[in-house]
DNA sequence: TCACCTTTGAAGGTC
DNA sequence: GACCTTCAAAGGTGA
């Protein structure tokens, strides 16, 4: 399989990505998740109840013998069966274009990532970059707008800013104004309310709490989210949900690098000097090519800092502060009260900031299309959905797959670009060795009894004889 | 309130 | 190098 590296010297991209794919054989995977959703569905559906029915059969000795082989081969083989035969019902002409539209990957090695080995930009992507943001000046009026979009365009390729689409740059442009589109877009509907939708990348949602949304303007419709009531800003139609234009998109915040800008009422980042708060504060730092493109295209007062933001302090959404979540309130109350301000200073130097893993592949995938899954069935829990979720990776072409490993591959790039002492240990609760939990005590390979969709059935009313669950179809 | 569940992948440690 | 462990997201569930 295609190394995602391309032997470009890269050594972020894990090498045996998109190894597993090796051992389903040669099956021509010409289907996506963009199948209809009832027939991704059923093809998940049939997953499961051949699953379900393995799992019946191996309590029976006697069929041992006619017992399908293990089972995450006989997933596999069952997958690919389902596959191909899904590929034929559709004929071979319903295969839609990957979700991102706009998506400038080829996933061609190092043919067309516009990214260097060492993670910046080549020159001719740089170009590109700076091509298109020409002519996004001649569609926006303000400088601030141009800065955005190309550090957009910059840091997420697959931000459909670029694309030419007339839609996507007048979504930016109305971006102020009500548009439905975004209600009526064929991309994943996964419109996740600002909380949920991480401010820096499309797919790494660090730390999403950290941008509670703001009262958006009362001239704004409130998109308000079903869950929380809260109301949500209008999100672009071409614009992935997860690029973060924003918790308050362009419309919600005044200043046009609002996505940038803390909102009101949000202490959580502090405002630098300038008022610039970057949510990826070295990004700009460290890719030397967008640095110089912003210092030579943009007056200083227009660049942001160049010197090391992050290490000013200011907490990158990936950062969970521990006073936020676990450690807070106690030791802090403790510091503040004490008189020995040494002591709390070293307390606090103690208190390293969590910074979350980088989202991998799956992860990524997973983020996108939980959405959808939830919204096509009934399950909500977390733990059946991501069953699914991990079929349908699983039944995702090499293609799509490889788009998750690119986007996971950049965006562990940029965290170790931002984080480069960070080590996935420091994250380690206890240390290595030392469980911060317990988690199953299984073999490998084996499954637990009570697998989520079976839970789905039980929970539903399982229909013994056809092992289905009415309410999710699963 | 919080661990658990469940998925895949990445990373780090051990042997 | 193989294997193991932990963590990343998510939200319902149960103790």
């Amino acid at each position: 399989m295609p190394q995602l590296n391309g032997g470009g010297g890269d050594d972020l991209g894990a090498n045996d990505e998109l190894i597993s794919f090796k051992d389903e054989g040669e099956q021509e995977e010409k289907i996506s998740e963009n199948s209809s959703a009832e027939r991704d569905l059923a093809d998940v559906k049939s997953s499961l109840v051949n699953e379900s029915e393995t799992n019946q059969n191996s309590s029976s000795d006697s069929e041992a013998e006619r017992r399908p082989p293990p089972r995450s081969e006989s997933f596999r083989d069952k997958s690919r069966e389902s596959l191909e035969e899904a590929a034929k019902r559709q004929d071979g002409g319903l295969f839609k274009g990957p979700p991102y539209p706009g998506y400038p990957f080829i996933m061609i090695p190092d043919l067309t990532s516009p990214y260097l080995p060492n993670g910046s930009l080549s020159p001719t992507a740089r170009t590109l970059h700076i091509q298109s943001g020409s002519t996004h000046y001649s569609a926006y009026k303000t400088i601030e707008h141009q800065i955005a979009i190309q550090y957009l365009q910059m840091k997420w390729p697959l931000l459909d800013v670029q694309a030419g689409s007339l839609q996507s740059r007048q979504a930016l442009k109305d971006a102020r104004s009500p548009s439905p589109a975004h209600i009526v877009s064929n991309k994943v509907p996964v419109v996740q309310h600002p909380h949920h939708v991480h401010p820096l990348t499309p797919l790494i949602t660090y730390s999403n709490e950290h941008f509670t949304p703001g009262n958006p303007p009362p001239h704004l419709p409130a998109d308000v989210d079903p869950k929380t009531g809260i109301p949500r800003p209008p999100h672009p139609p071409d614009i992935s949900p997860y690029y973060p234009l924003s918790p308050g998109t362009v419309g919600q915040i005044p200043h046009p690098l609002g996505w940038l800008v803390p909102q009101q009422g949000q202490p959580v980042y502090p405002i630098t000097t300038g008022g610039f708060r970057h949510p990826y504060p070295t990004a700009l730092t460290v890719n030397a090519s967008m640095s110089s493109f912003l210092s030579s295209r943009f007056p200083p007062h227009m660049v942001p800092p160049h010197h090391t933001l992050h290490t000013t302090g200011i907490p990158h959404p990936a950062i969970v502060t521990p006073t936020v979540k676990q450690e807070s309130s106690q030791s802090d109350v403790a510091s503040l009260h004490s008189s020995k301000h040494q002591d709390s200073k070293k307390e606090e130097e103690k208190k390293k900031p969590h910074i979350k893993k980088p989202l991998n592949a799956f992860m990524l995938y997973m983020k996108e299309m939980r959405a959808k899954v939830v919204a096509e069935c009934t399950l909500k829990e977390s733990a059946a959905i991501n069953q699914i979720l991990g079929r349908r990776w699983h039944a995702l072409s090499r293609e799509e797959q490889a788009k998750y490993y690119e986007l996971a591959r950049k965006e562990r790039q940029l965290h170790m670009q931002l984080y480069p002492g960070w080590s996935a240990r420091d994250n380690y609760v206890g240390g290595y060795g030392k469980k911060k939990k317990r988690k199953r005590d299984k073999q490998p390979g084996e499954t637990n009894d009570l697998s989520a969709p079976k839970k789905c059935r039980a929970r539903f009313g399982l229909d013994q004889q056809n092992n289905w669950c009415g309410p999710c179809s699963l």
